[in-house]
DNA sequence: ATTGGTACTTACAGTTGATGAAAGGATCTG
DNA sequence: CAGATCCTTTCATCAACTGTAAGTACCAAT
Protein backbone atom coordinates (compact mmCIF):
# COMPACT_ATOMS: atom_id res chain seq x y z
CA UNK A 1 0.00 0.00 0.00
CA UNK A 2 1.02 3.48 -0.72
CA UNK A 3 1.82 6.10 1.80
CA UNK A 4 0.67 9.89 1.84
CA UNK A 5 2.17 12.27 4.01
CA UNK A 6 -0.12 15.17 4.92
CA UNK A 7 1.23 18.25 6.24
CA UNK A 8 -1.56 20.87 6.91
CA UNK A 9 -1.78 22.86 10.33
CA UNK A 10 -5.57 23.20 10.24
CA UNK A 11 -6.97 20.11 11.83
CA UNK A 12 -10.67 19.89 9.94
CA UNK A 13 -9.09 19.66 6.96
CA UNK A 14 -6.26 17.53 8.01
CA UNK A 15 -8.51 14.73 9.22
CA UNK A 16 -10.97 14.92 6.29
CA UNK A 17 -8.02 14.84 3.84
CA UNK A 18 -6.59 12.04 6.03
CA UNK A 19 -10.05 10.57 5.78
CA UNK A 20 -10.75 10.37 2.53
CA UNK A 21 -7.25 9.14 1.02
CA UNK A 22 -7.47 6.21 3.45
CA UNK A 23 -10.87 5.31 2.27
CA UNK A 24 -9.39 5.15 -0.91
CA UNK A 25 -7.13 3.28 0.05
CA UNK A 26 -3.87 4.81 1.15
CA UNK A 27 -1.98 4.89 4.01
CA UNK A 28 -1.88 8.61 5.76
CA UNK A 29 1.06 9.82 7.76
CA UNK A 30 -0.04 12.91 9.19
CA UNK A 31 2.63 15.73 10.72
CA UNK A 32 0.79 18.06 13.44
CA UNK A 33 4.50 19.05 14.44
CA UNK A 34 5.21 22.01 12.47
CA UNK A 35 8.78 21.98 13.47
CA UNK A 36 11.72 20.75 10.84
CA UNK A 37 8.81 19.43 8.75
CA UNK A 38 11.25 18.99 6.04
CA UNK A 39 13.58 16.44 8.44
CA UNK A 40 10.10 14.49 9.49
CA UNK A 41 9.13 14.44 6.01
CA UNK A 42 12.39 12.87 5.21
CA UNK A 43 12.52 10.73 7.75
CA UNK A 44 9.23 9.01 7.31
CA UNK A 45 9.74 8.74 3.52
CA UNK A 46 6.18 8.18 2.43
CA UNK A 47 5.65 7.52 -1.12
CA UNK A 48 4.07 10.79 -1.70
CA UNK A 49 4.12 14.38 0.27
CA UNK A 50 0.66 16.14 -0.01
CA UNK A 51 1.96 19.67 1.03
CA UNK A 52 0.22 22.83 2.26
CA UNK A 53 1.51 26.25 1.82
CA UNK A 54 0.12 27.85 4.54
CA UNK A 55 1.71 26.85 7.58
CA UNK A 56 2.45 28.29 10.71
CA UNK A 57 6.09 29.39 11.57
CA UNK A 58 7.20 27.98 8.28
CA UNK A 59 6.92 28.37 4.99
CA UNK A 60 5.78 25.79 2.76
CA UNK A 61 7.81 27.03 -0.06
CA UNK A 62 11.17 26.13 2.21
CA UNK A 63 9.72 23.12 3.13
CA UNK A 64 9.32 22.24 -1.00
CA UNK A 65 12.54 23.47 -1.51
CA UNK A 66 15.07 21.18 1.42
CA UNK A 67 12.84 18.13 0.55
CA UNK A 68 13.71 18.57 -3.52
CA UNK A 69 17.12 18.93 -2.67
CA UNK A 70 17.88 15.94 -0.11
CA UNK A 71 15.49 13.61 -2.15
CA UNK A 72 13.95 12.67 -4.64
CA UNK A 73 10.20 12.67 -2.88
CA UNK A 74 7.35 13.62 -4.86
CA UNK A 75 5.45 16.73 -3.72
CA UNK A 76 2.05 17.95 -4.00
CA UNK A 77 0.91 21.14 -3.33
CA UNK A 78 -2.50 21.81 -1.74
CA UNK A 79 -3.23 25.10 -0.87
CA UNK A 80 -5.67 27.80 -0.93
CA UNK A 81 -3.58 30.52 -2.32
CA UNK A 82 -5.04 31.01 -5.77
CA UNK A 83 -1.85 33.04 -7.10
CA UNK A 84 -0.06 32.35 -9.98
CA UNK A 85 3.10 33.55 -8.43
CA UNK A 86 2.30 31.13 -5.90
CA UNK A 87 2.05 27.99 -8.53
CA UNK A 88 5.51 29.16 -10.59
CA UNK A 89 6.56 29.38 -7.65
CA UNK A 90 6.01 26.10 -6.43
CA UNK A 91 6.83 24.20 -9.33
CA UNK A 92 9.99 26.04 -9.70
CA UNK A 93 11.16 24.83 -6.62
CA UNK A 94 10.60 20.86 -7.88
CA UNK A 95 6.97 20.28 -7.00
CA UNK A 96 5.36 17.72 -8.56
CA UNK A 97 1.80 19.24 -9.33
CA UNK A 98 -0.23 22.44 -7.59
CA UNK A 99 -3.94 22.01 -6.50
CA UNK A 100 -5.83 25.22 -5.30
CA UNK A 101 -8.84 24.70 -2.48
CA UNK A 102 -11.30 24.16 -2.76
CA UNK A 103 -11.06 20.80 -4.73
CA UNK A 104 -12.77 17.93 -6.03
CA UNK A 105 -11.81 14.81 -4.52
CA UNK A 106 -11.58 12.96 -7.97
CA UNK A 107 -9.02 15.74 -9.53
CA UNK A 108 -7.08 15.23 -6.13
CA UNK A 109 -6.96 11.41 -6.31
CA UNK A 110 -6.37 11.46 -10.08
CA UNK A 111 -3.22 13.73 -9.62
CA UNK A 112 -2.10 12.05 -6.81
CA UNK A 113 -2.29 8.73 -8.57
CA UNK A 114 -0.86 10.50 -11.75
CA UNK A 115 2.53 11.75 -9.78
CA UNK A 116 2.48 8.03 -8.08
CA UNK A 117 2.65 6.49 -11.60
CA UNK A 118 5.22 8.97 -12.58
CA UNK A 119 7.66 8.05 -9.74
CA UNK A 120 7.29 4.52 -9.59
CA UNK A 121 10.00 2.49 -10.51
CA UNK A 122 12.29 5.39 -9.64
CA UNK A 123 12.50 3.88 -6.13
CA UNK A 124 15.87 3.20 -6.83
CA UNK A 125 17.84 5.80 -9.13
CA UNK A 126 20.26 7.47 -7.36
CA UNK A 127 20.40 11.49 -8.70
CA UNK A 128 23.66 12.69 -9.26
CA UNK A 129 24.19 16.11 -10.88
CA UNK A 130 22.94 15.75 -14.15
CA UNK A 131 22.58 12.67 -14.33
CA UNK A 132 20.82 9.33 -12.54
CA UNK A 133 21.96 6.08 -11.77
CA UNK A 134 20.08 3.04 -11.08
CA UNK A 135 21.21 1.31 -8.16
CA UNK A 136 19.76 -2.19 -9.35
CA UNK A 137 21.15 -2.49 -12.66
CA UNK A 138 23.79 0.31 -12.57
CA UNK A 139 21.89 1.64 -16.00
CA UNK A 140 23.19 5.39 -16.13
CA UNK A 141 20.87 8.09 -17.37
CA UNK A 142 22.86 11.14 -18.77
CA UNK A 143 21.55 13.62 -21.14
CA UNK A 144 18.74 11.72 -22.81
CA UNK A 145 21.02 8.74 -23.35
CA UNK A 146 21.53 5.79 -21.22
CA UNK A 147 24.40 3.52 -20.58
CA UNK A 148 25.45 -0.10 -18.76
CA UNK A 149 28.04 0.39 -16.13
CA UNK A 150 29.91 -2.77 -15.84
CA UNK A 151 28.81 -4.17 -12.50
CA UNK A 152 32.13 -2.90 -10.77
CA UNK A 153 32.09 0.55 -12.03
CA UNK A 154 28.36 0.76 -10.72
CA UNK A 155 29.37 0.03 -7.21
CA UNK A 156 31.99 2.94 -7.34
CA UNK A 157 30.16 5.40 -8.51
CA UNK A 158 27.03 4.28 -6.32
CA UNK A 159 28.96 4.74 -3.42
CA UNK A 160 30.84 7.69 -4.84
CA UNK A 161 27.34 9.38 -4.93
CA UNK A 162 25.92 8.45 -1.15
CA UNK A 163 28.77 10.06 0.41
CA UNK A 164 28.21 13.28 -1.84
CA UNK A 165 31.50 15.37 -1.17
CA UNK A 166 32.86 13.71 1.33
CA UNK A 167 36.13 11.78 0.85
CA UNK A 168 35.57 7.89 0.73
CA UNK A 169 38.14 5.51 1.84
CA UNK A 170 39.91 2.85 0.12
CA UNK A 171 38.30 0.95 2.50
CA UNK A 172 34.53 0.99 1.92
CA UNK A 173 35.78 1.12 -1.57
CA UNK A 174 37.06 -2.16 -1.18
CA UNK A 175 33.94 -3.16 1.20
CA UNK A 176 31.54 -1.92 -1.75
CA UNK A 177 33.41 -3.59 -4.56
CA UNK A 178 33.89 -7.25 -2.99
CA UNK A 179 32.12 -7.33 0.58
CA UNK A 180 35.06 -7.42 2.76
CA UNK A 181 37.93 -5.37 3.58
CA UNK A 182 40.03 -8.30 4.88
CA UNK A 183 42.10 -8.66 1.72
CA UNK A 184 42.54 -5.34 -0.06
CA UNK A 185 43.85 -5.42 -3.06
CA UNK A 186 44.77 -1.72 -4.25
CA UNK A 187 45.90 -2.37 -7.29
CA UNK A 188 42.25 -4.17 -8.35
CA UNK A 189 40.20 -1.07 -6.99
CA UNK A 190 42.51 1.19 -8.89
CA UNK A 191 42.17 -0.30 -11.75
CA UNK A 192 38.40 -0.46 -11.49
CA UNK A 193 38.69 3.32 -10.78
CA UNK A 194 40.63 3.78 -13.90
CA UNK A 195 37.73 1.83 -15.89
CA UNK A 196 35.16 4.36 -14.24
CA UNK A 197 37.12 7.08 -14.75
CA UNK A 198 37.20 6.10 -18.13
CA UNK A 199 33.77 5.57 -19.12
CA UNK A 200 32.80 9.05 -17.50
CA UNK A 201 35.14 10.75 -19.41
CA UNK A 202 33.40 8.98 -22.52
CA UNK A 203 29.66 10.11 -21.34
CA UNK A 204 31.19 14.02 -20.59
CA UNK A 205 30.21 13.52 -17.46
CA UNK A 206 31.89 16.69 -15.92
CA UNK A 207 32.10 14.96 -12.52
CA UNK A 208 35.47 13.92 -11.95
CA UNK A 209 36.79 11.73 -8.86
CA UNK A 210 39.70 13.04 -7.47
CA UNK A 211 42.58 10.85 -5.01
CA UNK A 212 42.62 12.43 -1.32
CA UNK A 213 46.30 11.19 -0.79
CA UNK A 214 46.63 8.43 1.38
CA UNK A 215 42.95 7.94 2.36
CA UNK A 216 40.93 7.10 -0.53
CA UNK A 217 39.08 9.67 -3.32
CA UNK A 218 36.26 11.89 -3.66
CA UNK A 219 34.26 13.25 -6.10
CA UNK A 220 34.72 16.89 -7.63
CA UNK A 221 32.58 19.71 -6.34
CA UNK A 222 30.25 21.39 -8.85
CA UNK A 223 31.75 24.15 -10.20
CA UNK A 224 34.72 23.24 -8.46
CA UNK A 225 38.18 23.43 -10.59
CA UNK A 226 41.20 21.91 -9.51
CA UNK B 1 16.84 23.19 -28.78
CA UNK B 2 13.67 21.80 -27.58
CA UNK B 3 10.90 20.91 -30.11
CA UNK B 4 7.08 21.34 -29.44
CA UNK B 5 4.06 20.26 -31.80
CA UNK B 6 1.40 21.97 -31.52
CA UNK B 7 -1.60 20.25 -32.23
CA UNK B 8 -4.92 22.82 -32.78
CA UNK B 9 -7.07 23.25 -35.45
CA UNK B 10 -8.17 27.14 -35.27
CA UNK B 11 -5.54 29.08 -37.26
CA UNK B 12 -5.59 31.68 -35.02
CA UNK B 13 -4.66 30.27 -31.68
CA UNK B 14 -2.15 28.01 -33.23
CA UNK B 15 -0.54 30.42 -34.70
CA UNK B 16 -0.56 32.47 -31.72
CA UNK B 17 0.78 29.59 -29.93
CA UNK B 18 3.47 28.69 -32.13
CA UNK B 19 4.62 32.08 -31.50
CA UNK B 20 4.67 32.41 -28.03
CA UNK B 21 6.68 29.53 -27.55
CA UNK B 22 9.03 30.34 -30.11
CA UNK B 23 9.41 33.16 -28.23
CA UNK B 24 10.76 31.52 -25.46
CA UNK B 25 13.39 29.64 -27.08
CA UNK B 26 11.33 26.72 -28.29
CA UNK B 27 11.59 24.88 -31.76
CA UNK B 28 7.64 24.59 -32.92
CA UNK B 29 6.16 21.94 -35.61
CA UNK B 30 2.53 22.53 -36.16
CA UNK B 31 0.32 20.45 -37.09
CA UNK B 32 -2.16 21.38 -39.87
CA UNK B 33 -3.52 17.83 -41.24
CA UNK B 34 -5.88 15.72 -38.87
CA UNK B 35 -5.64 12.30 -40.41
CA UNK B 36 -3.18 10.11 -38.73
CA UNK B 37 -2.25 13.01 -36.35
CA UNK B 38 -0.49 10.37 -34.09
CA UNK B 39 1.44 8.78 -36.29
CA UNK B 40 3.02 12.30 -37.74
CA UNK B 41 3.23 13.01 -33.84
CA UNK B 42 5.30 9.68 -33.27
CA UNK B 43 7.12 10.22 -36.84
CA UNK B 44 8.12 13.66 -36.28
CA UNK B 45 8.92 12.75 -32.10
CA UNK B 46 9.15 16.11 -30.83
CA UNK B 47 10.29 16.46 -27.23
CA UNK B 48 6.70 17.65 -26.21
CA UNK B 49 2.91 17.23 -27.59
CA UNK B 50 0.62 19.93 -27.09
CA UNK B 51 -3.05 18.78 -28.15
CA UNK B 52 -6.08 20.53 -28.18
CA UNK B 53 -9.16 17.90 -27.66
CA UNK B 54 -11.45 19.66 -29.90
CA UNK B 55 -10.16 18.56 -33.38
CA UNK B 56 -12.07 18.38 -36.73
CA UNK B 57 -13.20 14.68 -37.55
CA UNK B 58 -10.84 12.96 -35.05
CA UNK B 59 -10.66 12.43 -30.84
CA UNK B 60 -8.14 14.22 -28.71
CA UNK B 61 -8.62 11.72 -26.38
CA UNK B 62 -7.80 8.79 -28.71
CA UNK B 63 -4.62 10.47 -30.31
CA UNK B 64 -3.57 10.49 -27.27
CA UNK B 65 -3.69 6.89 -25.91
CA UNK B 66 -2.02 6.22 -29.56
CA UNK B 67 0.95 8.16 -28.59
CA UNK B 68 1.01 7.17 -25.45
CA UNK B 69 0.67 3.00 -26.02
CA UNK B 70 3.77 3.45 -29.12
CA UNK B 71 6.08 5.97 -26.97
CA UNK B 72 6.62 7.79 -24.11
CA UNK B 73 6.54 11.06 -25.51
CA UNK B 74 5.09 13.50 -23.12
CA UNK B 75 1.58 15.28 -23.88
CA UNK B 76 0.07 18.58 -22.31
CA UNK B 77 -3.75 18.61 -23.31
CA UNK B 78 -4.62 22.05 -23.91
CA UNK B 79 -8.18 21.94 -24.14
CA UNK B 80 -11.08 24.99 -23.90
CA UNK B 81 -13.53 22.06 -22.29
CA UNK B 82 -13.63 22.63 -18.78
CA UNK B 83 -15.18 19.25 -17.63
CA UNK B 84 -13.92 17.08 -15.00
CA UNK B 85 -14.91 14.34 -16.53
CA UNK B 86 -12.14 15.38 -19.55
CA UNK B 87 -9.74 16.01 -17.01
CA UNK B 88 -9.66 12.42 -15.34
CA UNK B 89 -10.05 10.78 -19.01
CA UNK B 90 -7.56 12.78 -20.44
CA UNK B 91 -5.40 11.94 -17.36
CA UNK B 92 -6.44 8.52 -17.31
CA UNK B 93 -5.10 7.98 -20.89
CA UNK B 94 -1.75 9.25 -19.49
CA UNK B 95 -1.96 12.53 -20.32
CA UNK B 96 1.00 14.28 -18.57
CA UNK B 97 -0.90 17.91 -17.62
CA UNK B 98 -3.83 19.39 -18.25
CA UNK B 99 -4.87 22.60 -18.93
CA UNK B 100 -8.00 24.81 -20.12
CA UNK B 101 -8.28 27.65 -22.04
CA UNK B 102 -7.87 30.69 -21.54
CA UNK B 103 -4.70 30.39 -19.83
CA UNK B 104 -2.29 32.58 -18.83
CA UNK B 105 1.33 32.15 -20.63
CA UNK B 106 3.27 32.32 -17.34
CA UNK B 107 1.11 29.15 -16.42
CA UNK B 108 1.55 27.24 -19.80
CA UNK B 109 5.20 27.79 -19.66
CA UNK B 110 5.94 26.48 -16.39
CA UNK B 111 3.65 23.27 -17.06
CA UNK B 112 6.03 22.77 -20.28
CA UNK B 113 9.17 23.33 -18.27
CA UNK B 114 7.93 20.75 -15.90
CA UNK B 115 6.40 18.38 -18.38
CA UNK B 116 10.26 18.62 -19.72
CA UNK B 117 12.20 18.46 -16.82
CA UNK B 118 10.02 15.08 -15.41
CA UNK B 119 10.98 13.92 -18.71
CA UNK B 120 14.57 14.38 -18.85
CA UNK B 121 16.54 11.54 -19.98
CA UNK B 122 13.58 9.80 -20.47
CA UNK B 123 13.24 10.20 -23.98
CA UNK B 124 13.91 6.32 -24.79
CA UNK B 125 11.74 4.58 -22.27
CA UNK B 126 9.29 2.55 -24.42
CA UNK B 127 5.63 2.09 -22.10
CA UNK B 128 4.26 -1.17 -21.62
CA UNK B 129 1.23 -2.00 -19.48
CA UNK B 130 2.34 -2.17 -16.02
CA UNK B 131 6.31 -1.66 -17.27
CA UNK B 132 8.69 0.48 -19.02
CA UNK B 133 11.57 -0.70 -21.21
CA UNK B 134 14.82 1.40 -22.13
CA UNK B 135 15.22 1.26 -25.72
CA UNK B 136 18.88 1.43 -25.58
CA UNK B 137 19.90 -0.36 -22.69
CA UNK B 138 16.82 -2.49 -22.42
CA UNK B 139 16.82 -2.60 -18.99
CA UNK B 140 12.86 -2.97 -17.96
CA UNK B 141 11.51 -1.43 -14.84
CA UNK B 142 8.41 -3.32 -13.45
CA UNK B 143 7.22 -2.91 -10.38
CA UNK B 144 9.71 -1.11 -8.28
CA UNK B 145 12.81 -3.43 -9.75
CA UNK B 146 14.97 -3.24 -12.61
CA UNK B 147 16.31 -5.72 -14.60
CA UNK B 148 18.60 -5.60 -17.70
CA UNK B 149 17.36 -7.44 -20.43
CA UNK B 150 19.63 -9.88 -22.69
CA UNK B 151 20.04 -7.60 -26.07
CA UNK B 152 18.38 -9.94 -27.85
CA UNK B 153 15.12 -10.34 -25.57
CA UNK B 154 15.05 -6.34 -25.19
CA UNK B 155 15.02 -6.46 -29.13
CA UNK B 156 12.26 -8.50 -29.55
CA UNK B 157 9.82 -7.26 -26.16
CA UNK B 158 10.79 -3.62 -28.05
CA UNK B 159 9.09 -5.06 -31.42
CA UNK B 160 6.33 -6.35 -29.15
CA UNK B 161 5.87 -3.14 -27.73
CA UNK B 162 5.84 -1.01 -30.73
CA UNK B 163 2.85 -2.91 -32.45
CA UNK B 164 0.77 -3.00 -30.01
CA UNK B 165 -1.73 -5.56 -29.78
CA UNK B 166 -0.89 -6.71 -33.86
CA UNK B 167 0.89 -9.61 -34.83
CA UNK B 168 4.04 -9.54 -35.27
CA UNK B 169 5.10 -11.68 -38.69
CA UNK B 170 8.39 -13.66 -37.87
CA UNK B 171 10.00 -11.77 -40.72
CA UNK B 172 9.21 -8.50 -38.64
CA UNK B 173 11.17 -10.61 -35.38
CA UNK B 174 13.79 -11.28 -37.44
CA UNK B 175 14.84 -7.77 -38.73
CA UNK B 176 14.87 -6.78 -35.48
CA UNK B 177 17.26 -9.39 -34.31
CA UNK B 178 19.83 -9.76 -36.88
CA UNK B 179 18.83 -6.33 -39.25
CA UNK B 180 17.83 -8.61 -42.32
CA UNK B 181 14.99 -11.05 -43.39
CA UNK B 182 16.73 -12.61 -45.82
CA UNK B 183 17.91 -15.71 -44.32
CA UNK B 184 15.77 -16.27 -41.65
CA UNK B 185 16.47 -18.89 -38.40
CA UNK B 186 13.40 -19.87 -36.95
CA UNK B 187 15.11 -21.95 -34.79
CA UNK B 188 17.29 -19.07 -33.08
CA UNK B 189 14.10 -16.47 -33.60
CA UNK B 190 12.21 -19.92 -31.65
CA UNK B 191 14.93 -20.08 -28.73
CA UNK B 192 14.98 -16.09 -27.79
CA UNK B 193 11.39 -16.41 -27.84
CA UNK B 194 11.37 -18.88 -25.34
CA UNK B 195 14.11 -16.75 -23.23
CA UNK B 196 12.10 -14.21 -23.06
CA UNK B 197 8.93 -15.21 -22.34
CA UNK B 198 10.87 -17.22 -19.46
CA UNK B 199 12.11 -14.07 -18.35
CA UNK B 200 8.25 -12.06 -18.07
CA UNK B 201 6.94 -15.05 -16.78
CA UNK B 202 10.23 -14.96 -13.87
CA UNK B 203 9.22 -11.16 -13.60
CA UNK B 204 5.50 -12.18 -13.20
CA UNK B 205 4.62 -10.04 -16.21
CA UNK B 206 1.22 -11.10 -17.00
CA UNK B 207 1.55 -10.08 -20.43
CA UNK B 208 2.33 -13.19 -22.34
CA UNK B 209 3.45 -13.67 -26.51
CA UNK B 210 1.13 -15.84 -28.40
CA UNK B 211 1.79 -18.00 -31.08
CA UNK B 212 -0.18 -17.43 -34.48
CA UNK B 213 0.02 -19.71 -36.50
CA UNK B 214 1.76 -19.60 -39.47
CA UNK B 215 1.88 -15.97 -39.27
CA UNK B 216 4.18 -14.83 -36.37
CA UNK B 217 3.75 -13.61 -32.65
CA UNK B 218 1.55 -11.11 -30.48
CA UNK B 219 1.00 -9.93 -27.43
CA UNK B 220 -1.56 -11.27 -25.10
CA UNK B 221 -3.80 -7.75 -25.28
CA UNK B 222 -4.65 -6.72 -21.64
CA UNK B 223 -7.37 -8.52 -19.55
CA UNK B 224 -7.51 -10.96 -22.47
CA UNK B 225 -7.29 -14.62 -21.22
CA UNK B 226 -6.49 -17.50 -23.21
C1' DA C 1 67.51 16.54 -7.06
C1' DT C 2 66.71 12.14 -4.97
C1' DT C 3 64.01 8.85 -2.98
C1' DG C 4 60.19 6.38 -1.16
C1' DG C 5 55.69 6.13 -1.40
C1' DT C 6 51.48 6.67 -3.82
C1' DA C 7 48.72 6.77 -7.84
C1' DC C 8 48.07 5.41 -12.65
C1' DT C 9 48.37 2.66 -17.13
C1' DT C 10 48.47 -1.20 -20.07
C1' DA C 11 48.29 -5.88 -21.54
C1' DC C 12 46.86 -10.41 -20.72
C1' DA C 13 44.27 -14.48 -19.16
C1' DG C 14 40.30 -16.50 -16.51
C1' DT C 15 35.46 -16.36 -15.88
C1' DT C 16 30.84 -15.45 -16.76
C1' DG C 17 26.86 -14.97 -19.45
C1' DA C 18 24.56 -14.33 -24.01
C1' DT C 19 24.03 -16.42 -28.37
C1' DG C 20 23.06 -19.76 -32.22
C1' DA C 21 23.28 -24.64 -33.72
C1' DA C 22 21.41 -28.98 -33.39
C1' DA C 23 18.43 -32.54 -32.30
C1' DG C 24 14.44 -34.25 -30.50
C1' DG C 25 9.87 -33.61 -28.21
C1' DA C 26 5.19 -31.51 -27.88
C1' DT C 27 1.19 -29.59 -29.91
C1' DC C 28 -1.99 -28.24 -33.29
C1' DT C 29 -5.07 -28.94 -37.43
C1' DG C 30 -7.28 -31.13 -40.97
C1' DC D 1 -3.14 -40.13 -37.76
C1' DA D 2 0.14 -37.31 -40.40
C1' DG D 3 2.37 -33.34 -41.44
C1' DA D 4 3.32 -29.00 -40.17
C1' DT D 5 4.28 -25.89 -36.74
C1' DC D 6 5.91 -24.72 -32.43
C1' DC D 7 8.69 -25.63 -28.25
C1' DT D 8 12.58 -27.37 -25.14
C1' DT D 9 17.14 -28.68 -23.87
C1' DT D 10 21.90 -29.07 -24.38
C1' DC D 11 26.25 -27.66 -26.03
C1' DA D 12 30.10 -24.95 -28.13
C1' DT D 13 31.33 -20.32 -29.35
C1' DC D 14 31.99 -15.59 -28.51
C1' DA D 15 32.08 -11.17 -26.23
C1' DA D 16 32.55 -8.58 -22.15
C1' DC D 17 33.95 -7.90 -17.45
C1' DT D 18 37.36 -8.76 -14.09
C1' DG D 19 41.74 -9.41 -11.48
C1' DT D 20 46.72 -10.09 -12.03
C1' DA D 21 50.96 -8.53 -13.09
C1' DA D 22 54.46 -5.55 -14.32
C1' DG D 23 55.89 -1.31 -15.27
C1' DT D 24 55.32 3.97 -15.52
C1' DA D 25 54.16 8.61 -13.81
C1' DC D 26 53.48 11.56 -10.15
C1' DC D 27 54.06 13.75 -5.65
C1' DA D 28 56.20 15.52 -1.41
C1' DA D 29 59.65 15.58 1.95
C1' DT D 30 64.27 15.36 2.95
Amino acid sequence: MKSIAVVEDEPFMREELSHLLQKVGYQTITITEFDHVADQLLCLSPDLILLDLNLPGCSGFQICRDIKQKSALPVLVLTSRDQMRDELHALELGADEYLTKPFRKERLFARIANVLKRYEGRSNLLEGPGFLLDRNTYTLYIHSRSVILPKNQGKLLEVFLTHGEETVSKKDLCLALWGTAEYIDENALQVNLTRLKKTMLSLDMHQQILPVRGTGYRLLKEGEHL
